[in-house]
This record gives C-alpha cells, sequence and structure tokens, in this order.
DNA sequence: AGGTTTGTATGATGACCATCATACGAAATG
DNA sequence: CATTTCGTATGATGGTCATCATACAAACCT
C-alpha cells in the first residue's frame, strides 16, 4: 500500500519492539503504556490506533521476544552432538543473561505472571513452550540416552529456575555461583 | 502483656498469615492491602497499626512461607541417603503444589517480582535461599558424589524452572508431563 | 466508676494508569 | 488546490489502590 500505511506498519513494529523489551524488564504489572510509546518516540494517544489493549499488546509483545530462539538454538547446532546439551546450559546460564533481562528469554521474565493472567496469555505462552520443546528435541535426538523429549523438559526447567533465582539474589557472588551449580547439575549426566 | 497487646499480637499473626498465602496466589502487584485485611476478618484502616507499609508486610510474608520449609527437609531426612533427592523432587514436583501456590514454595511464586523490587527484597530473598540451599546440602552431604552445594542449587533451580513454566501452560496433560520430565531429568543422574 | 489509651472502622485524599474523546496536521485523492 | 483521510497529540475520565485523618468503643488504669 501507500506510504502512509507502510509507515504505521513500522510505527507499529517499533512499539511492539519496545514493548518486547521493556515487558521483560519491567513485567506485565510494572508494563506501562505510556512508557512503551514514548520508548517508540509516540505519545501514549497513539497507542489505540495500533492494538486494542495493553493486553494485546503484551501478547504479541511475549511472541516477538523469541525472535533470537533460532539463533540459541542454531547455535548449538553446530556443535558436535555430545556438546549440545552443555554448550545450550552454559549460553543461557550467564551472567550477562541475568542481567539483561529486556533482552533474554521471555520465559524466565514473564512465566509468573502469564501463569496468573487469565485470558489467552496461558495458550500464547504455552505455544511458545512447545516450540521450544520440539527445538531441543530436535537438537537432542538420540545424542541422549533415554528420552530427549524428557531431558528437553528437564533442561528447560532448570536454565528457567536458575535464572529466576539468579536474579532474585541480592550477592552477585551467590548470584554467580547459582548460575554455574545449575550448568553443571545439567550437563552432570552421562 | 494484658490481654490487649496479646489480641493485637494475634491479629497481627493472622493478617501475616493471610498475606503470606494472598502473596503467593497474587503476587506483589496483585496483592491488595483491603483484600489481606478481609481475608483477616478486618477493614483496611487498621492495617497501619501492625505494619508500616505493603512492603513490610510483604517481607514478613515471605519469611513466613517457609514455615513448612523444615517439614519438607525433614520428611526427605526420613528417607535412605539414595533415595532423598528423587524423594524431594517427587514432592515439590506435583500437580497438587502447582495448583495451590497459596500453600505452596515462596521461590516459585515471587523470585520475579522480589528480583524486580528494589529496597530489602533482594536480601531477603536471599536469605532464604542460602537457609534452603544449606538445609539441602546437609541432606545430601556424601550422598551425591560431586559437590553437594552444586546439587543442592542445581536441584533448588530444577524444582523452581520447573513449577514456574507448569503453571503457565494451558494444558493440564502438558503441565503434568513437565513436573514428570523435571523430576525424571533431575534424578537421572548416578 | 471516670478518664485515658489504643485497636479498629469509616471515610477522605491523592497518585497512578488504562482507555477514550477530541483536535491537529500532514499525506492521499480528485 | 480543495477536500478527505487517518496517524498522532493533548487533554479528559474513571477506576483502583496505598496511605492518612478522624471517630468510636472496648480494655486499661487509678
Amino acid at each position: 500500500m501507500g506510504k502512509r500505511s507502510e509507515e504505521k506498519q513500522e510505527t507499529r513494529q517499533r512499539i511492539l519492539s519496545a514493548a518486547s523489551r521493556l515487558v521483560r524488564k519491567e513485567g506485565i504489572a510494572g508494563l506501562k503504556v505510556t512508557d512503551v510509546m514514548a520508548a517508540a518516540g509516540l505519545t501514549h494517544g497513539a497507542f489505540y490506533a495500533h492494538f486494542a489493549d495493553k493486553n494485546e499488546l503484551i501478547e504479541a509483545a511475549f511472541h516477538e521476544a523469541f525472535d533470537h530462539r533460532e539463533n540459541w538454538i542454531g547455535s548449538a547446532r553446530k556443535r558436535p552432538s555430545e556438546e549440545r546439551l552443555s554448550h545450550l546450559l552454559n549460553t543461557y546460564l550467564t551472567s550477562k543473561h541475568r542481567d539483561t533481562p529486556e533482552q533474554g528469554c521471555a520465559f524466565a521474565a514473564l512465566a509468573r505472571e502469564f501463569a496468573q493472567a487469565g485470558g489467552d496469555f496461558p495458550k500464547t505462552f504455552e505455544r511458545e513452550v512447545r516450540v521450544s520443546v520440539d527445538r531441543l528435541i530436535e537438537l537432542l535426538e538420540g545424542k541422549t540416552e533415554g528420552n530427549a523429549r524428557q531431558t528437553a523438559m528437564g533442561m528447560l526447567s532448570l536454565c528457567v529456575g536458575g535464572m529466576v533465582l539468579a536474579r532474585a539474589v541480592d550477592d552477585p557472588k551467590l548470584s554467580n555461583e547459582l548460575l554455574k551449580a545449575a550448568a553443571a547439575f545439567g550437563d552432570a549426566r552421562p
């Protein structure tokens, strides 16, 4: 279409990117429409020309946050199969990831609030879990004795839990120790 | 002291118990002073005779939530040492625990929001993590080859992550599968 | 008993936000 | 160039709380 609607799409995308970052940092409850719009270079009033309401924005922003999943999985795929699990653990459970939630895993950032929120939130969350599990299974298939699906789910749980705990404690030393320990725990299997 | 202050202490305790349950269910942001007081059989105005503000209540309520930690650890202590880790995993990662967050683990319920909140929240959280890790170490000491501290932290991460994910997905089947898989993953070590 | 203390209830106050109503101005259309 | 369209900005509106001010009544003290 014309220049008009193209620009609108770009604006929508800018709002979405801003929201995706902000919601991972601030959480659902902490996310303010005004802040998102400001981060996108606009004022609050324009918001409702792009999204029906805050919930619609959040669901879209959550999905948006999985843009980088393929990179994460893809970089593990380049590894020899025995190293893949270890590589995933050690790229996820980093202090950098812990300290930049706005660029990080949306499961760790938003699971708690998605669980509580009614509506379509749990379905939306579930969709991404299924995809992530499937990707991990492809990656691990045949490389782990036992059940690849179980390993995928266990490893996801371990990563999310380790990150959530590491973010919540005050002492960086303890926090780093939690990250290391979670990674090592996941790695300590045949 | 007199009947007066005794009753006040009891009232304070009732408020605290109500808050401890409600905050695990609703989260920090979702917790309303009015609701807590109503659950304690009072009206909102009386709140400030017991606590300085909502934050003070929440920190106290969080601590209160660890009343049952000793039970959990204690019941594992009765087991033969090789079964302890498995027993912990299988008592934590249950659908009952998932479905009653108000009676469940405060790490899984509140980590995300404690991480975000400033002030004393992270220190408060950290204190409980340290205690939990120490208790787990005592329980596992010498029973796991390798580092008991690492196992304790890994196992805590796995439990919290599994619970948080299981609570966030919509399909009970997938949710149960996540719980089972996390438990099995943690168990699948020599 | 009579006055005082103090735990609780009722009713503001004010902040913060999502959402809506309206207005403006630039691009699109003829 | 006149007119319409529509993305954005400004300024309500209304709801939800945390917190505070005031009032009451039961327990305390002498």
